[in-house]
DNA sequence: ATTCTTTAGGGGAAAATCCCCCTTTTTAAT
DNA sequence: ATTAAAAAGGGGGATTTTCCCCTAAAGAAT
């Protein structure tokens, strides 16, 4: 490609040695890419932001004191929402992928990878907006199969069926008429997929279903 | 890569000419690929691997009548768990998204891409045992995050409290003790709330909520 | 004074949940 | 092959919870 656009970053780390050798790093792995600002922690950049400072991406360590990553992400994308966040971690488990995730970050990386790494992600989120690796998709995989609340339990097609009926407004008797099967058959279901699913009524069992995204919610 | 091992393909789809058709886009795409087997449902291919058929990929269809794609890989899965699964369907939600993944497809195309991409897909699953694109990652990061907003009628803070204790277990008269009102009250709160959102009973509130963004799914 | 909002009460029907039971089919163990 | 257990579908009936209709008082706003 000619002509390409310088890549504005900004660097937000709590570590000031650690700090100033990721902005030398960044500066040296790809011409593009221009720091023009740093913080310590995240409410000094968003105080930055606010004072008009402008740039295109954000590279944002995860532990800091005030604020934190995680809570600086939130406030980032809800005020500017076309920032990209490129979120850096030793975390590497499922829970904490899943959390940035929801905050919104446009890309996530483990603070071991090769600076090569690090300059396709900046290059990617960019770019298209975001920046996933098959490591990630990975874990995503992986957590859709074992989550967070525990083994997900079998179900079966007539149970999803009933599951997904059992998040509309149709009372068991019409779900029983829908579903070609009398009402105490579907008490049955009822009460099978309360003991599978460890919930006591039918909130709890449509609210673990679209958590577990067994249903789509529209 | 030297010296490279033929990757041998079942092919599994009811309709004759698209299987036919499809059979041959395979073979002509990559000299490796050798389509060993055809069968025009789930059963069919079961039953031949139970007869001693040995294939390194099978490319499955989502909508087959007996048994359909989901069902046959979760057998598969089950009972042949070193073969790779390359699920293709006209399906572009989410939930059938995570449905496949967790019945263990090691990837998924829609029928719509080019063969570049299905030649692609089946070499990384023969080599990585997956097949991820952005495009389903994007998916599966947009499925964690809460939904779209809508509209929105007016909720005070008794309301929105109310709401988010309609969505767990807690009876009524458990939400009335927790918020130190009467029942009476909530049933107040709840008929307000009913014709308001314009749903007619709890879990079309919550799944009201839900969707709109008034209670979080966590 | 009037209207709206918040809180609350009574009564009763409909719906959900639970407990006991049964039969048939399928699956897994011996 | 046989047997036992699990799954699928279903019954009767009691209890609990939800939903609906009606009413009213107190306080705040107009």
């Amino acid at each position: 490609m000619t002509d390409e656009k310088n890549i504005e970053i900004a660097v937000v780390d709590d570590h000031s040695l650690f700090r100033k050798g990721l902005v030398n790093l960044i500066q040296q792995i790809n011409p593009r890419f221009k720091v023009i600002s740093e913080a310590s922690h995240g409410q000094e950049l968003i105080d930055q932001l606010q004072a008009g400072l402008k740039v295109d991406l954000v590279v944002l360590d995860l532990d800091m004191p005030r604020l934190d990553g995680h809570d600086t992400c939130k406030i980032l994308k809800r005020n500017f929402s076309d920032l990209g966040i490129l979120m850096l971690t030793m975390k590497d488990d499922e829970t904490s992928l899943i959390r940035l995730l929801r905050a919104g970050v446009n890309g996530y990386l483990n603070k071991d990878v090769e600076p090569e790494e690090l300059e396709l992600a900046l290059i990617s989120i960019f770019e298209n907006g975001f920046h996933y690796t098959d490591a990630m998709t990975g874990k995503l995989v992986n957590a859709l199969k074992d989550p967070a609340e525990g083994k997900m339990p079998e179900i079966n097609d007539q149970e999803l069926k009933f599951i997904e009926l059992a998040g509309t407004e149709l009372t068991y008797k019409e779900i029983a008429s829908k579903m070609n099967l009398s009402e105490k058959t579907i008490d049955g279901y009822r009460s099978r997929l309360f003991d599978k699913c460890e919930v006591k009524s039918r909130v709890g069992l449509v609210m673990f279903a679209v958590r577990n995204h067994l249903i789509s919610i529209e």
